[in-house]
DNA sequence: TGAATTATGTGGTCTGACCACTGGTATGGC
DNA sequence: GCCATACCAGTGGTCAGACCACATAATTCA
């Protein structure tokens, strides 16, 4: 008879506590978040469990930690996981090909979202997509992109947005059905 | 005068190393990976800077841990890391709405793609999107809107994507400028 | 006053010690 | 020979304590 009710680890219970703590406290980005010995304490969980929280956090860019000072909130603009999952999971074969196109998807949102925010004129607003992308004003769009972008590498022509965009405007879609 | 070069910290070695080190045996899914003190001798870190190593890369969902057994490696398939940036990204405010969009992005992304494919039949091949969305064979495009869905909730009629459509069909874009 | 020193707090790391669990091995009865 | 039991070694999970390296604030002293 297993007890499938095994309480969770003390490293998830920590990042879920330290969540809690976060919203609780109303912290923001460049906030300082208690000492990993205070955490430690108000937790009533070892250090150490508490570093494997933290530094997995830290790994996903949410935090940042800065020796002889302390534990930051960060801002997740700057992505740090991209090089690890990258290496992970993008590398090999023809992902790449998925890559680019996920890319092109979407570049074709962004300015589908451009298109839709009034009468946008897309050959004002300066030529890189970054510019775009900042104005679609999403931020978790622009996330994305980044992201992706990295490992993208550039398509000079935007020839693959461009054929999306062709095949988006053949698209006979309702979803009546 | 300070010394840049400062050696990175063990934890961010342990996890290069590791990848290193799966990459060196050709390592698989759900191949066993060494354990916590061999790794911690072989690498001569310390056992609790290789479990902040490990325990980040859990949290990621590259790997799997089982008590009494090992460590193995995984599937990106299962995608961990979402509950996590969720609670400390997506949440909040008006964030909803740009995730929202985002979700109608990949759609229309997808339909592009599926509309490129050849000519396919929207109609035909079953109504939900998640069946849409394997048709259009790419993984990361799969992982991201199964991300993202998680944290849509529901758009019962595709209201949104329907909008993106009609946009992306008013869009007047070469990149000729 | 102002520079040097000290004290304190923080993250970074290692070690050793347990515990809980798994899987194989040995033991012993049948 | 077979099977159930007990045992043991290996592994992850956790903790506590000890240092070190570094940054900052407080203190001291010229």
């Amino acid at each position: 008879m297993k007890d499938s009710s095994r309480p969770p680890s003390k490293f998830l219970a920590a990042i879920s506590q330290i969540q809690e703590m976060i919203k609780t406290d109303r912290l923001q980005c460049g906030d300082k978040i208690p000492s990993e010995r205070e955490l430690s304490d108000r937790l009533s969980i070892g250090r150490s469990s508490v570093r494997e929280a933290l530094r997995a956090l830290e790994l996903l860019g949410l935090i940042e930690t800065r020796r002889g000072e302390g534990t930051f909130l960060r801002d997740f603009t700057d992505h740090q996981l991209v090089p690890l999952i990258g290496t992970f999971i993008f590398d090999g074969e023809q992902n790449k090909e998925d890559v680019r196109d996920v890319k092109a998807i979407l570049e074709l949102g962004c300015l589908a979202i451009l298109s839709r925010k009034s009468s946008f004129d897309f050959n004002e607003s300066g030529s890189s997509f970054q510019q775009k992308i900042e104005a679609a004003d999403n931020r978790l769009l622009q996330n994305i992109w980044m992201i992706i972008s990295d490992y993208a590498g550039s398509d000079p022509d935007n020839e693959r947005l461009q054929e999306l965009l062709a095949a988006a405007k053949q698209i006979q879609y309702s979803e009546g059905q």
